[in-house]
DNA sequence: TTAATAGTTCAATATATATTGAAACTACAA
DNA sequence: TTGTAGTTTCAATATATATTGAACTATTAA
């Protein structure tokens, strides 16, 4: 790896960590997952720790989240003691398992909440109370509608049907004529 | 509005602030909006600060972010001294001025990124110059997609499409069985 | 003009979150 | 069994973020 390549690894490592935060990750967990994008054959702790300069336990914590991510594999290699964390390539199998975390976490309570409130809103006929209900219906129908998507996303193959394939080599193209 | 009503309003109120935290909302940036959402014709800053136990300084804080989210109004009624501060009710434009702001603070950053460095790796022909460049490629041909999708969404009437009343109705006549 | 009311801003502070490092744990080898 | 290398956990600490409240601005009424 070259000088600009590994600028290039740097500026990624910074940007994907400052979107991180955005997305609820904490900064250490995204720098570790941009750091282990960069590595061909994933890493053991000890290269981690020196080329971000973490501390052992901080390594340790982010693996485990991007593992409850299913963004990074632990693997232990046979005859070999230290483990190698290597990121998950299949990038359907990321797309899908974000959006299967994000929704359990963030929709699911929303549709418990409002189907169990609405019912509990009926008896009370004061225009307060109308407003109430209906705007909590809209968001019903809203998050459901999102949720059905989810769904349909999760079961299906999504991501293979819009032509994952087709858009990876236009974007090589693209790179290509720039260069 | 009834002593059941309020409950379920403060049992929304909680939840939805709990979520913004997933979503990088300030917890009082939430509440507030929540609680406005339960008001018919929305309310002045000191029925928010009565409301919710904030300090004028953390209402006019939250307000003015709402504002910037287009989740809210704040409308100046005639020969009124105190501003009102409403929901913006139409389903659709919140959710095109929420895609809008995400898109533009945690998408085209990533865009912009990997176009500018993909063409700088071309020079180092290592094989984890290849790898990073070819999982660069990866996150560009996804976002790509992602971003392809939310500009036609932004461009066009895509929730009235999805037929938004349809699920509204069918929300509705939900709450009704159950009731 | 002045007093009064409402709204905004921002430095100080309170609160919550992330990071560390020491200790506990695990698996293996001598 | 004991020693060793590697990993995980968690309480303490450091860091970042949210909230406040006092000072400031704008607007209206007296």
């Amino acid at each position: 790896m070259d000088a600009s390549t590994a600028q290039v690894r740097d500026e990624f490592i910074q940007l994907w960590s400052r979107l991180g935060q955005f997305w609820g990750i904490p900064t250490g967990t995204s720098r570790v997952y941009a750091w282990l994008l960069s590595r061909p054959d994933g890493a053991g702790s000890d290269e981690i720790m020196a080329g971000l300069r973490m501390s052992r336990g901080a390594v340790s914590m982010a693996c485990k989240e991007l593992r409850d991510w299913g963004l990074v594999l632990t693997l232990q290699d046979p005859g070999e003691r230290r483990a190698r964390h290597v990121v998950e390539t299949d990038l359907s199998t990321v797309v899908r398992n974000i959006v299967r975390a994000r929704k359990r976490r963030e929709w699911d309570p929303i549709l418990d909440g409002v189907r169990d409130w609405i019912p509990r809103l009926a008896g009370d006929d004061s225009r307060e109370a109308a407003v109430l209900r209906e705007r909590l219906e809209s968001i019903e129908a809203c998050v459901g509608m999102a949720d059905g998507m989810a769904q349909r996303f999760l079961a299906g193959g999504m991501l293979s049907d819009l032509g994952l394939r087709t858009l990876t080599a236009a974007a090589r193209e693209r790179a290509r004529r720039k260069t």
